[in-house]
Parts: structure tokens; sequence; C-alpha cells
DNA sequence: GAAATCTTGCTTTTT
DNA sequence: GCAAGATTTC
């Protein structure tokens, strides 16, 4: 049986040594006016939450900026003032370390963390779990200072799993597999508890892949993502005393954005709740948008269902938005059959409307929104100027980025793009992240098999075979095979072997000095204060140490060869990291964290306009907001409607609703006529989410000209649409509008936004194919042509059945850009 | 083992 | 249109 999981004597270890008196003497003096402040801060319905008493079950439901935050901090701070908990006794999990980070810098100006040393449990779900894993690490099987997988180990881990078990990973992409086994881990399904007709993969092995990939990750004491929640949930049902200990402890459990829970997440909220029933949950169902990363929005639908008799505080006054925004948003979401039901309001003045606008193509419209952008900056129109922090472009998908990228750079508009390819995943960081992995922990297999040749030491395939088979035949880690190899072992050539040799004496001569730094102490810095900024003050002899891993291995010098354009930026990204060790105590811990926060903070200085997706906006708000890119098939994505029908387009309605509530005061509907995607241009209906926003709240605009002045390629009665609709431009609504919107959707390449390509694709059209060709269709790929008669072809396809084709939508099989008409629907 | 060439596949992505 | 991966070639 496992140690008890909180004598004081490990806690204080784990702490480094801090005061760790008896709680009763640690009561802390607070300001007398406590109450009174807090309750002047917040209105009725927030204060009845922020009291709710102990048991049942607590959920709030709050729309978008009804302050959810403000309420869970405040009765976090609530719980300690009244004594009804320490705060070393209350848990509170949210899902992303930036939430986790501002929450518990909340609470701290509330309690003050002075007099309370010892702060609640905060953080993700993940950092939470790995804290308890990292305690209980043998009831899993695993050591205490397992390695946290990143996805990219994560997908080389499985494509080894796949070669072993002799799986045609052409047939079944590693890629699928990972999603199902995330899919599995997210509903808290071990190997032997998936439903057989859930094991499809590889023809039906899905299940017996899966336990073989556990055994793999056991045998590297390491866990992925989702191991992390599932260990943790097996040890506690698999071990009273310990689940004792954790349900003792945690007298209060708050959660944030309960809506993105997954089933696993339940489960173990489940279970560490079930004796004291004082779980408080603060979500909304109408933000529920994870739900293609496994995340059931029935878990909040069915809360009163899952925990009997829960109470529910709604929390519907809204202080962010004006009544039109609020309006269009409610609106909208009301066209959703799933959902709880709120009715947002505010004091606010009416505001402006929300403005509405077509444009001809992608281009067009960023074009647009640049100006609108600088007339706000400006403060055209008798508005306050806007800042440019202020405002926000929210796209469906990434490559809608472009457009404004493109833009904003020509006219000197400052932007940043939120979240782009993260300091983390590039691939400089990954590779000297993996160094320190293997001078901290010499059987971590994947950080050498990551390392081994890179830079290149001649360790190619042969090499790595050789190793492996080493490995395997005497049950070592990949890097005691390495040792041997170069002593001899495995007949390697001369190079190869004595390259080999120089890595091991490196790492074992890093690990050494690690070991050394460390002494006596067992110190994965495991605690959560010290995960996101330890202390300082601890020795920086790690930093000097990590610059000469990166020297003598050669990888800096590797960079510096590197002629490419990149290279400079990788070797300062690289000193970057180095630096940002200093604010750790030890590589350990720095691991850690990487492990678990995938994102950093990029100091980027002056104002700027946000671009982001609508995914990352969530919990953001601005004053100005602008959402391009509402067209059938862009959003609601197409690809989301057919995987998931009805439920998908709800969970798209979602996000637009998420977009439309991210405004405070300005807030621009958009969509193009024309797109260029994928290297085509294609057409698109304005989105169904369009029609769904009332009339009453949206502002219909037509900026001057804007479609006049292109060259050709568009015939006389779509200009006769389109004025005729700004004529009256009464509604977006209108028959007309819609009928305007089906010709040219209808009308596909035609509508070509420059002649001349619309030229290139009528010439194209005319090529005559035979029998025996190999052509290309955009959406069923390539085939062979069996039967031609007049612009009617019959094709084989290579990843389908046959299929009558009309000439014009295929071309030949080494597409020429532009060449195949667009078809989007 | 590295470079050149071809093929493929492109939504979102808290950890 | 483009980048990442796989495959082929040197």
């Amino acid at each position: 049986m496992s140690d008890p999981p909180f004598n004081d004597a490990e806690t204080s270890a784990a702490r480094g040594g801090r005061d760790d008196r008896p709680l009763s003497e640690r009561a802390a003096p607070r300001a007398p006016n406590y109450e009174l402040s807090y309750r002047k801060r917040l209105n009725p319905e927030q204060i009845k939450a922020v009291e709710m008493s102990d048991g049942p079950p607590v959920l709030v439901l709050a729309g978008a900026g009804t302050g959810k935050t403000r309420v869970l901090t405040t009765r976090l701070a609530h719980l300690i003032h009244d004594g009804r908990a320490w705060p070393g006794q209350i848990l509170a999990v949210t899902f992303t370390n930036k939430a986790a980070r501002e929450m518990k810098d909340r609470v701290r100006e509330l309690i003050g963390d002075d007099p309370v040393e010892r702060m609640p449990w905060f953080g993700t779900f993940h950092a939470v779990c790995a804290k308890i894993l990292r305690r209980h690490a043998e009831l899993a099987d695993l050591k205490s200072n397992f390695t946290i997988l990143d996805d990219g180990d994560q997908l080389r881990l499985i494509k080894q799993v796949l070669d072993a078990e002799d799986v045609d990973q052409k047939r079944w992409p590693p890629r699928l597999f990972a999603s199902m086994l995330d899919r599995w881990k997210n509903r808290g399904e071990s190997p032997t508890r998936i439903p057989a007709k859930d094991s499809r993969f590889a023809e039906g092995r899905g299940a017996e892949l899966y336990a073989a990939y556990q055994d793999r990750l056991r045998d590297l004491n390491a866990v992925d993502f989702g191991d992390l929640l599932l260990h943790v949930l097996t040890v506690l049902q698999n071990n009273e005393d310990v689940l004792k200990a954790y349900r003792n402890r945690f007298k209060h459990i708050l959660v944030d954005e309960y809506q993105d829970i997954n089933i696993a997440q339940y489960m173990l909220l489940k279970l560490l709740d079930e004796e004291r029933r004082n779980i408080f949950c603060v979500g909304d169902d109408d933000q529920s948008i994870y739900g293609w990363r496994g995340v059931e929005i029935s878990t909040i639908l069915d809360f009163e269902k899952h925990f009997k008799g829960a109470r529910i505080v709604r929390l519907e006054r809204n202080y962010r938005s004006t009544p039109h925004i609020l309006g269009a948003a409610s609106g909208l979401i009301a066209a959703n059959r799933g959902r709880l039901g709120k009715d947002l309001w505010t004091d606010e003045d009416r505001g402006e409307k929300v403005r509405l606008i077509g444009h001809w193509d992608g281009e067009e419209e960023a074009r647009w929104i640049g100006e609108e952008i600088e007339a706000l900056q400006r403060g055209a129109r008798g508005r306050e100027p806007v800042g440019l922090d202020d405002c926000a472009i929210l796209v469906r998908t990434t490559f809608q980025m472009r457009a404004f990228e493109d833009r904003f750079l020509n006219i000197g508009l400052p932007y940043r793009v939120v979240g782009g390819p993260r300091f983390y995943e590039r691939r400089e960081i990954r590779d000297a992240i993996a160094y320190f992995r293997i001078a901290v922990s010499r059987d971590d297999t994947l950080a050498f098999e990551r390392i081994v040749n890179t830079p290149k030491r001649g360790i190619g395939d042969k090499a790595m075979q050789a190793l492996n088979h080493i490995a395997r035949s005497e049950r070592t880690p990949l890097f005691e095979a390495a040792r041997r190899a170069a002593d001899g072992a495995g007949d390697l050539p001369g190079r190869a072997r004595k390259e080999l040799a120089l890595l091991v004496k490196n790492i074992d001569g890093w690990h050494g000095e690690i070991a050394d730094a460390r002494g006596s102490e067992d110190g994965l810095a495991a605690d959560g204060d010290a995960g996101a900024f330890p202390r300082d003050g601890g020795r920086i002899g790690h930093v000097y140490l990590a610059g000469r891993i990166l020297e003598e291995s050669g990888y800096v010098a590797m960079w510096q060869a590197d002629k490419s354009p990149d290279a400079p930026g990788r070797l300062e990204n690289l000193k970057e990291l180095v630096r940002f060790l200093g604010e750790f105590e030890n590589l350990q811990g720095f691991l850690e964290h990487v492990s678990l926060v995938m994102d950093s903070e990029t100091g980027n200085s002056g104002p700027r306009v946000s671009i982001m997706t609508l995914h990352q906006a969530k919990g953001l708000e601005f004053l100005a907001v602008f959402l391009p890119g509402w067209e059938d098939g862009l959003f609601p994505n197409q690809r989301a409607m057919d995987e998931d029908g009805l439920r998908g387009v709800e969970e798209e309605r979602r996000l637009a609703y998420v977009g439309l509530t991210r405004a405070r005061r300005h807030l621009t509907v958009c969509f193009a006529a024309n797109r260029h995607m994928y290297g085509r241009w294609q057409s698109a209906l304005p989105s169904r989410f369009i029609d769904e926003l009332p009339g009453e709240h949206v502002e219909v605009l037509t900026p001057p000209g804007l479609y006049g002045g292109h060259g050709g390629g568009r015939n006389a009665a779509d200009d006769d649409a389109m004025e005729g609709r700004a004529a009256q431009a009464s509604t977006y609504n209108s028959p007309g509008w819609k009928r305007m919107a089906a010709r040219r959707g209808g009308r596909e390449a035609a509508g070509s936004p420059h002649g001349a390509r619309a030229a290139v694709v009528d010439a194209k059209a005319a090529v005559a194919f035979s029998t025996g060709e190999r052509v290309f269709h955009q959406k069923f790929g390539y085939g062979t042509v069996t039967t031609v008669e007049g612009d009617k072809l019959t094709i084989a396809f290579e990843k389908t059945n046959e299929k009558q084709i009309v000439a014009r939508f295929v071309t030949p099989a080494k597409p020429a850009p532009d060449a195949a008409p667009p078809r989007m629907r």
C-alpha cells in the first residue's frame, strides 16, 4: 500500500520546506469589511451563487459576459473567509493554464497571500492529475519520474507499435489511431473496456493495439495526456485508502468551464465529490465547442441527473455587450434545440446594430476590414476611437488568417496572430528539450530516439535497427543499447560506433552533473505553485549546463552551419529557451512545466489587432469584433456537418454564438461570395447563421462601388440583383437576396472574380478526354476514364467506385493550378 | 545517407 | 497553393 498522500513531512519537502504550521494556527486575519465589499460588487444572483451552502452540488449556468470567473473566485475567497475550508482543502480546476493563473492571481488579491502559505490546488485537470499521479505512480505501474509525452512523441510511438504489430499504415493511418486513443481515454475506457464496435481499426484489432500501446508506454515509464486522467481514475478506483485521503482532503471542488468536461473528467469529479457533495461548477452550455475533442454536451445538460438534488443558479445579466449584440446572439442560439436556455439582458443603452456586409471575395473582405479598423482607430463617424488592442478578427479556420496578414502587412497595420506555431512545438525547441530529457533520465527512450541522429551522426535506419535489436534482446532502454553498440555490439560501422561512444559519454557526463546538483533530495518539483513560477534563489547551474549540453552535443553548431534563412531565428529561440530555464529551480522542474504547459506568452509590444480562431477567442472580449467568412460550408463548416449532422450544426452555431458574444460595442459579420481556398476559387452562399440573426438587431451595409470595380467575369444580372438589394437595403433575408445568392452559388466557376481566370477555366472545360486517361476530380480524387459520351465521362475512381462525371469537373491527372472548377457543396 | 522528386491532404486543438 | 511525408534517386 502506498503512503498516505498528505503527511506533513512529504508535503513540506515537496514545497521546499515552507511554513507548515498546523492549519489551526494559521487562521488569517481578514479585512473587516470583507463581506460588505464583495456584496457591493456583485448582483443578487451572483451573491446567491457565491453564498451557496455546502452540498448538494451547484451548477452556475453563466451566460457569456455574466461574470462567472468573478463568482468563482469570490466564492473561493468566501469559503476561506468563513472558515468553511482551509485553502489547502480546496481544489479549483480549469481548462487552460491561463485560466488557472488568472484565477490564482484574483484569489490572491481577495484573500492576500500573506497569511495563507498553503494556497488551494489550482490547475488544469491535467496538471492536478500529474501531481496526484507522481505521488502514486507505483499504483499505476510507473515510476514517479515518468515522462509526459507530447503529441509528436505519441505519434512516433504509435507508429512503432503499428509497425511492430504489422499494421498497414497506408490503410490505417497512425493519426486515426491517435484520435481513437484520444476518444477512448476521454471516455475513461481502458483497453479491456472498449466496445467491439469501436474497435474497428485495422480489422477490429483496435483494442488489442490499444493494449500494446499501453504496454509500450509502461515499458518507457511514460504517459500520454489522456493517461494522466485515466491512471488517476484507476488508481482512485482501485485503492480505497488513496481515494479516502483525497476525498478527505478536498472539502470543496470548484470547476470552471464545466461545459468542456469530458467523461473521464466527469468520472473523476464524481468520484472525488461523492461523499461531501460540495462540488461547485460554472459553465455555459451555449459555449460548448469542443465536441470534436470528445466533450459531450450532455455532461452539462444532464447535470441534475448526474448530481442528485443539484442546485442551479442562472446568471443572465450581461456586463459586456450592447443590447443589439446580445439580441443578435440570443436570436441565433435560440435555433439550437439541445440547450438549457438562458435569457441574457443588460442595462446598457442600445448602441449600434450588428453590421452585416457581403464582399466579392476574401481579399476584398480583408481590405474592407482593414479600412474599418483604421476608421475605428481614428474614431470615425463620431465614435470614440478604438485602440488596436481592442479590435479582433475571429475566423473559423486558420487559412482565413492569411488574407488578413497579407493585407495588414501591406498597409502596415500591426497585428498579432494568436496561437500560431507555438514556441514549444518548434523543432529546435523540441530537440533541445529532448536533449534535456535524456540528460535527466537516461532511459527516456523517446527522447534518445529524437536526438540520436540530430545533428547527423551517421546513425541511420540500419544503425537504429541494430540498436533496437540489442535493446529488445537485452531488455534495456535504447540508451544502454547504444552504450553496448559503441562497445562493439551489433557490428556498427566505425563512424557510427565512434559517434555513439561520444554521445553516450556526453550524456553520462551531463547526467552525472545533474545528479550531483540534486544531491540527496528527491526532487521533481511536483508542487503546483512551483510549476508555474518557481521561486528563484536556487542554483542556476542548470542554466549553464543546459547551454553546454546544446553546445557539446553539436546541436548549436548544426544550426550555425545551416544556411537556411530561418536558422538564425532558431538559434535565437534556443537562447531564449536557455534564458527561460533560469526561472526554474532545475531542469526537472522545467521539463514538468513544458510537458503540461504548451503555451508561452510572446511579449509582443505595442497595440495590435488580434487575429485568432473562434475557439481561441473563448473567454476573451473586445470592444470591436469582426467575424469574417460567414458562408455555408466554411461556417458552418461542411465537414462538421458531414460528420456530425445536426449535432455538428448546433456546435457550429454555438461557435458562432461565442464569436458574437466576444464583442462589447462594435460587431461586424462578413461573408464573401468567392474565396480562394486550396489553390482554387470556390463560391458559397451566405451562412445560414446570417439568416438566423434577428433583423431588428442587424444593419445591412453595402460599401459604395463594391461590386462595380472589378474587371469582367460577371454578368449584368448579378449587378442588378446586387443593386436591387442595396436599394432596398431592408433585409438580407428577402427572397431577392436569397435568389441572388443562390444564383451566384449555382453558377460556380463562372463567378470567378477575374475574367482571365474564368477564361482559363472555360478553355480547360473544352479539353476532351479519352478512355484510359488518368484524371483528377476535386471530390473523388484520381480515377481512370472508362467511357466517353460527349461531355459525360464514366470514371473509375481509385478511392471509390465508378461514377458518371461531366467532363468539366475533372482535369488531367497532373492537375494544373486553377484547372478544376470549384465545388463546395 | 542525403538530396531530389512525387504524393497527399488539407477545421477547430484547452492539455 | 502549400507544406509535410514518403519515395525514389544519386
